[in-house]
DNA sequence: TTTTTAGTTCTTTTCTTGCAGAACTAAAAA
DNA sequence: TTTTTAGTTCTGCAAGAAAAGAACTAAAAA
C-alpha cells in the first residue's frame, strides 16, 4: 500500500498547495493534507500515513482533517478487518463546492447595492453612477454563470 | 465639507465590510478605510478625515491606505492651495479589478493540470477521470467567462 | 475483562500579524 | 532659514492562531 514513486514531486507541490490555501484565506496544513490525498497513490490513506509523510503532530493532521471533512471535500472510507479510516478527497463533493464558490458574487453585490442606498441623496452623482455600473456588472454576472454551470452541465452528460 | 448625516449606519457598515474583507483573507482595516471611503460625503477624504472617522493611529491608516493604492482600488486628488491629499475610491479600477479576479480561475485549472500529470501512472482510473471533469469544469468556465464580460461591456456601452 | 490502538481534545508554546505610539522625513508655509 | 504639517517608517507589544505534545476516549482485539 505505498506505491509512492515520484515522492520528491509529492512534497513540491504540497508545499505548492499549502501556499495556495493560505492565499485563500486558509491555514497551510489543510491544504497540505488535501494535496497529499489528492496525489498519492493510492487516493486514501490513513491518518498514520498523512502523519508520517507530513511530519508533523496528530492533533494538527486531526485538525485538518476535521476542517476538510467539514467543508465536504475530504470523506473517508474503511475495510473491513482494519479499524482504520482511509481518508480520500471526495471529488464530487468538491466540483459542487467549486460551482458554489461563484455564488459569492451574490454577496458583493447585495454590498453594492447597500452602498447606493446608503448614498441615495448623494451630490456627486458620477461617482453613485459608476457604483451602479459595478453593481450591473456583479448582477450581470450572477445571473449569467448559473446559466454557464447548466451549459457545462448539459455538454458534458451528453459525452 | 463634512455632510456625514447617516455616521451610524456608515460606522454600521464600515465594520461590516471589515469583517468581510477578513473572510477575503485581507486585514480589516484596509475594508473599513475602503468603506468608508466609499460611503462618505463628499466621496474623497484627507488622511485626517479617516484617522478621526475610524479612530485609529496614523500607521494604521498609513498602511492600510498604502495596501489600497497597491492594489488600485484606492488613489487621492489634491486641491491647489491645499496640502492634503484627498483619498478616494477608483471605481473604474476597482472594475478592472473585478474583471480581473476571474482569473484566478485559471490558477485552479493549472492546479489540476498538474495534479493529473503527476498521477498519470495510477491505477485508480476513476480517480482521474473526476479530476479530469473538475479541470474540465475550470477549463471551460475560464474560456466562457470572459465572453460573457464582453458582453456585458456590449450592452453596456449601447445604452 | 483487560489491553491496544485510532483518533480527539486539552494545554502549552511559538509564531505571526495588526496595531499603537514614537521617531522620522520631506515638502510647504511662514 | 526655521517651523509646521502630512504622511511614512520603525519599534514594541498584545491578541490570535497554528502546531506540538500530553492526556484522554471509545471501540476493537485479545
Amino acid at each position: 500500500m505505498n506505491a509512492q514513486h515520484n515522492e520528491p514531486k509529492i512534497k513540491e507541490m504540497v508545499e505548492e498547495v499549502g501556499v495556495l490555501m493560505e492565499q485563500r484565506g486558509m491555514s497551510p496544513m489543510p491544504g497540505r493534507v488535501l494535496a497529499f490525498l489528492l496525489l498519492s497513490e493510492p487516493p486514501y490513506r490513513s491518518f498514520y500515513d498523512i502523519q508520517e509523510f507530513l511530519a508533523a503532530s496528530k492533533s494538527a493532521i486531526s485538525n485538518s482533517l476535521q476542517k476538510l471533512m467539514d467543508s465536504g471535500i475530504v470523506d473517508y472510507i474503511t475495510f473491513s478487518g482494519d479499524r482504520k479510516r482511509y481518508f480520500r478527497v471526495n471529488l464530487k463533493k468538491w466540483m459542487e463546492v467549486s460551482k458554489n464558490d461563484f455564488s459569492k458574487i451574490r454577496e458583493i453585490e447585495a454590498f453594492f447595492k447597500k452602498t447606493l442606498a446608503l448614498r441615495k441623496d448623494t451630490k456627486f452623482l458620477e461617482f453613485n453612477e459608476e457604483i451602479e455600473r459595478l453593481l450591473e456588472f456583479h448582477q450581470f454576472m450572477a445571473a449569467k454563470i448559473p446559466h454557464l454551470i447548466e451549459e457545462f452541465e448539459k455538454r458534458y452528460n451528453k459525452e
